[in-house]
DNA sequence: ATGTCTTCCCGCGGAAGA
């Protein structure tokens, strides 16, 4: 409930700074900056869940993946009456990606660079705000289309630790985040869960991932946890989520500035209870302002 | 490996991708 207005209430020395406070003509205290990845397996089917989850969590900027629709048919509007403005790079049925932000923001890229002229996959929008670079990309999963789909895959990790490598080089402040479809390390992912060949997995594809460590950037959620079971997908079938057999496949990579006010990075859980979810629950990167 | 979900279409069920 808001307190009544300063002018109503009666002056007193003790509690107007608690007015102050509270009272929008003042300047606010300074929050965290909160920042979240959530791949959505398709805006139109969880539209709704996102807009509960804005409204429970508040972040400044969430980046959307698999949004699962061409970019005219992102529902902007929706999210506006929220305060989120929306900028979308979508394509038909599969992929997309999206970022929705109540701080004022410019799109930098809407594709990888690096990446062929005609490639068509909608798997990366990359904005500035906040004087930060913030990535937000969908990493090709890499089992399908055989050899073919997976060095595609290897290629698209090597356009991104380039592109990367420039924006740390031009002394940029960043964040790259999203599902990057990669299990890390052997903690992160649940016995079983996965066959041992899986893309995910495999070492070429854990090697490209440590490339972008070695450049200085950091694994928020291993910074603030550096060991143990962290999921933050399991897949609809086989009893996944009930059994807690998941991945931990969705990252957020910061440079060092960023890490240095890293507050908290962590999966909200408890969002795959939901009817109908995401195999995918957002991570929450908090930093100081 | 597959007990599911989402999309598309030449649809009225099945393929493809995840």
């Amino acid at each position: 409930m808001r307190p009544p207005p300063a002018a109503a209430a009666p002056a007193s020395r003790l509690n107007d700074h608690l007015i102050a406070r509270s009272t929008p003509s003042f300047k606010k205290v300074a929050l965290p900056v909160k920042i979240a990845t959530w791949n959505v397996n398709s805006i139109r089917q969880r539209e709704g869940h996102v807009l509960s989850w804005l409204e429970r969590n508040q972040p400044d900027i969430l980046l959307l993946q698999e949004i699962k629709c061409e970019t005219a048919a992102f529902p902007a509007q929706a999210f506006a009456k929220l305060g989120y403005q929306a900028e979308a790079v979508g394509q038909k049925a599969y992929n997309g990606v999206a970022v929705l932000s109540r701080v004022p923001f410019e799109v930098t890229q809407r594709t990888l660079p690096g990446l062929p002229p005609d490639d068509a996959q909608a798997r990366y929008i990359e904005i500035r705000a906040l004087n930060t670079i913030i990535g937000n990309l969908y990493l090709p999963n890499g089992n399908s289309g055989g050899e073919a789909g997976y060095a595609y895959k290897l290629g698209w990790m090597e356009h991104l630790a380039q592109h990367a490598a420039s924006l740390l080089a031009a002394g940029e402040d960043l964040i790259l985040a999203g599902d990057y479809n990669v299990c890390p390390t052997e903690e992160d992912y649940a016995p079983g869960a996965l066959p041992p060949e899986d893309a995910l997995l495999r070492p070429e594809t854990r090697a490209r991932f440590r490339s972008l460590l070695w450049l200085g950037l950091t694994d928020a959620v291993r910074a603030m946890r550096p060991s143990g079971q962290i999921y933050t997908f399991w897949d609809y079938q086989a009893g996944a989520w009930p059994r807690d057999r998941g991945l931990r496949i969705d990252h957020a990579l910061l440079s060092s500035r960023m890490a240095e006010r890293l507050i908290e990075a962590l999966p909200d859980r408890m969002e795959r209870d939901q009817p109908q979810p995401s195999d995918h629950v957002p991570v929450i990167i908090s930093f100081e302002p």
